[in-house]
RNA sequence: GGGCACGUAGCUCAGUCUGGAUAGAGCGUCGGACUUCUAAUCCGACGGCCGUGGGUUCAAAUCCCAUCGUGCUCGCCA
């Protein structure tokens, strides 16, 4: 409803400014702070003093009194407050979202007919996921869910890096190593860190092999690379041998979160199908390639760039930034937008890309980044190859561990006779170590970097995911004890939801849709994570002062009841949002 | 060195894009609240030259310039 109300306020302010001969162009339109008993304000007098030549007040005064409010289903009346100008709700708003919020899907947008492809992850095939990487799969996830539940039909992918110099490597160090040649156990049963410790040691082999085995080894590398390049079925059955394996246990670590995939894309696709030279050959033609020492490069100085960007080899052979191109183009021709999740590290080369495929001719406005720091260590990078940093799946493991802790150091002063039986303390240490682990990361903004340390990101109390996730838990707490009692929330009056508490509550309630528009739009999940700390406060409130099932008569029973609903819906689904679980106890 | 980010309470962060009402949370510290729909909760206190210096503006944490600190980046790697 805050849209709608929103909407109506420009809409009133728009005529009154217009009516007096004002501009109309910056209405200055605001959330007031919290002691204001406003719902919108507008600044737009002090803009005009000058103009009018008139105090501020003075002038908001004229335009409250010049706005009429007929015709407004949420827009009750205008006041001011010195030199704002302060618009008030009607009853019906707040009637209207607590209807609005009985749906199960409150805060879903209409469906708006377009595709989004939203590639996240896209991490190297080359060994575990570490915590340094974890934060494209759960921003990413975010992103995805959120523009989906503003109305896009979305697609989650994740492009295959099969075909660049770090598989070829991996490639031949697995078939050139045994067993024996390793001077590890794998850190866990699954595969990718079987398989890690070859790319390990293949690595420090080049590093520090003698001369004359790193040249055999450099000799059988470049024929991979060349063998796939030349679309050789041998070259690329060895190569996807280990390609394949190592990402069956990705996907297994990534599924944990669970962060889930329609669509493994493959960069050996765009080789084999032609459109990489294709690519390549009409950027030759343009009039940005330049050919310096026998390699294709594109100058971007036009776009700001220094950097040239080579997009053929001397050799011949293309590059990942050029399969990236064809890959891009693909999405382009199947999907109406295309967003992409990656670390600042590639922040050149997302740019770079862009103006190339402006240079094929594409419309790049259909192309977004959403850009994150990097997740370090205290004591610095971490590194697949070298083989240092945390997985992720340790991470998650320590964190079920602590949550199953504080459950059970919990439970005997429970005051809930639910009986918590042991498959419910193993569901609460998942939903809640795991939902921490994902509520700290994405609940941060992107842009800033994060130094990851065990005891932060598994602080269970404050702002934190089980804080949020209590709020939906005791909302199905209050569900399930009405419908014990009979209580329905059903032929609810919402005039008799008039305490300060409940009012607010319900105000919170009604933003919902505009915090999931705006992230939508912005590409912010953190801001539905924030809005979720605010939820929690006032339902907090709200539980503290208004009880449910004590109510003083059954309309204030039935009436808050529906209001529990309302939360719980919308509480859940800002949860999903952000990829946390929400329990029905804890 | 060039480019791009980031710098807000002792600590971790919102707020910055789109300037506007006394800069908000949590952790920690201190003090309170469970015979009550779950205390992973709530209430209160303490805590801020919003890195620094200039500028624009009626108004700057927010925009501009400079500067310092930190990170990323500047391969015929990905």
């Amino acid at each position: 409803m805050f849209r709608a109300f929103r909407n109506e306020v420009e809409a009133a302010l728009a005529d009154a400014l217009s009516a007096m001969d004002l501009p109309t162009d910056d209405l200055g339109v605001e959330e007031p702070p919290e002691d204001v008993p406003a719902t919108l304000a507008s600044n737009v007098a002090f803009r005009l003093a000058s103009e009018v030549g008139a105090p501020p007040p003075k002038i908001a005064a004229d335009i409250a009194g010049e706005i009429s409010v007929d015709g407004y289903d949420y827009l009750d009346h205008v006041d001011t407050g010195g030199p704002y100008v302060n618009f008030h709700t009607t009853e019906q708003y707040l009637a209207d979202t607590l209807a609005a919020a009985g749906d199960d899907e409150y805060g879903r947008l209409p469906d708006k007919d377009e595709s989004v492809v939203v590639e996240h992850t896209s991490a190297n095939p080359t060994g575990p996921v570490h915590v340094g990487r974890a934060r494209n799969p759960i921003l990413g996830d975010a992103v995805a869910n959120v523009i989906d539940f503003a109305g896009y039909d979305v697609e989650r992918h994740y492009y295959v890096n099969d075909a660049g110099r770090q598989m070829a490597v991996f490639t031949w160090a697995y078939e050139t190593f045994d067993e024996a040649d390793l001077d590890s156990e794998p850190e866990r049963d699954r595969i990718e860190y079987d398989l890690v410790r070859y790319y390990r040691k293949g690595n420090r082999v080049l590093e520090e092999g003698d001369p004359e085995e790193v040249e055999a080894a450099e000799a059988e590398i470049s024929e991979i690379l060349q063998g796939i390049e030349e679309g050789d079925e041998e070259t690329y059955a060895r190569v996807e041998t280990v390609v394949d394996q190592v990402l069956s246990g990705m996907k297994e670590c990534l599924g944990r979160l669970p962060a889930e995939f329609d669509e493994f894309v493959k960069e050996t696709r765009f080789m084999f199908d032609g459109s990489t030279q294709e690519v390549a050959s009409r950027l030759k033609d343009s009039d940005y390639a330049v050919l310096e020492e026998e390699a294709w490069q594109l100058e971007l100085d036009e776009w700001d760039i220094e950097k040239k960007l080579v997009f053929l080899r001397s050799d011949g052979t293309s590059l990942y930034t050029t399969r990236d191109l064809a890959h891009h183009e693909w999405k382009f021709e199947n999907f109406d937008r295309a967003v992409t999740v990656l670390g600042e590290d590639h922040k050149l080369q997302a740019e770079q890309l862009k103006a190339a495929l402006e240079i094929l001719g594409n419309d790049v406005g259909q192309l977004d980044h959403a850009i994150y720091s990097y997740v370090n260590l205290p004591e610095g990078k971490m590194s697949t190859r070298a083989g240092t940093g945390v997985d992720l799946d340790d991470l998650l493991d320590e964190a079920v561990d602590r949550a199953r802790d504080e459950v059970e150091s919990r439970l005997d002063s429970r005051i809930r006779d639910d009986e918590l039986d042991e498959d419910d303390i193993e569901r609460i240490a998942h939903q809640v170590g795991i939902g921490a682990v994902r509520y700290d990361i994405v609940s941060k903004q992107p842009t800033k970097a994060i130094t990851f340390e065990w005891d932060q990101a598994l602080d269970f109390e404050a702002q934190s995911a089980p804080y949020v996730q209590y709020v939906h838990a005791r909302c199905c707490g209050i569900l399930d004890e009405a419908s014990q009692a009979g209580v329905e929330p059903t032929d609810v009056d919402p005039a008799v939801l008039s305490t300060e508490a409940e009012e607010d509550l319900l105000r919170t309630i009604a933003r919902f849709p505009a915090v999931v528009e705006t992230a939508a739009e912005d590409l912010e999940p953190h801001t539905v994570a924030t809005y979720t700390r605010e939820f929690a406060e006032a339902f907090n409130t709200f539980y503290r002062e208004c009880s449910v099932l004590n109510a003083d008569d059954e309309e204030t029973q039935r009436a808050r009841l529906a209001l529990v609903d309302a939360s719980r819906h919308t509480i859940a689904n800002a949860l999903s949002i952000l990829g946390v679980e929400a329990p029905d106890s804890m």
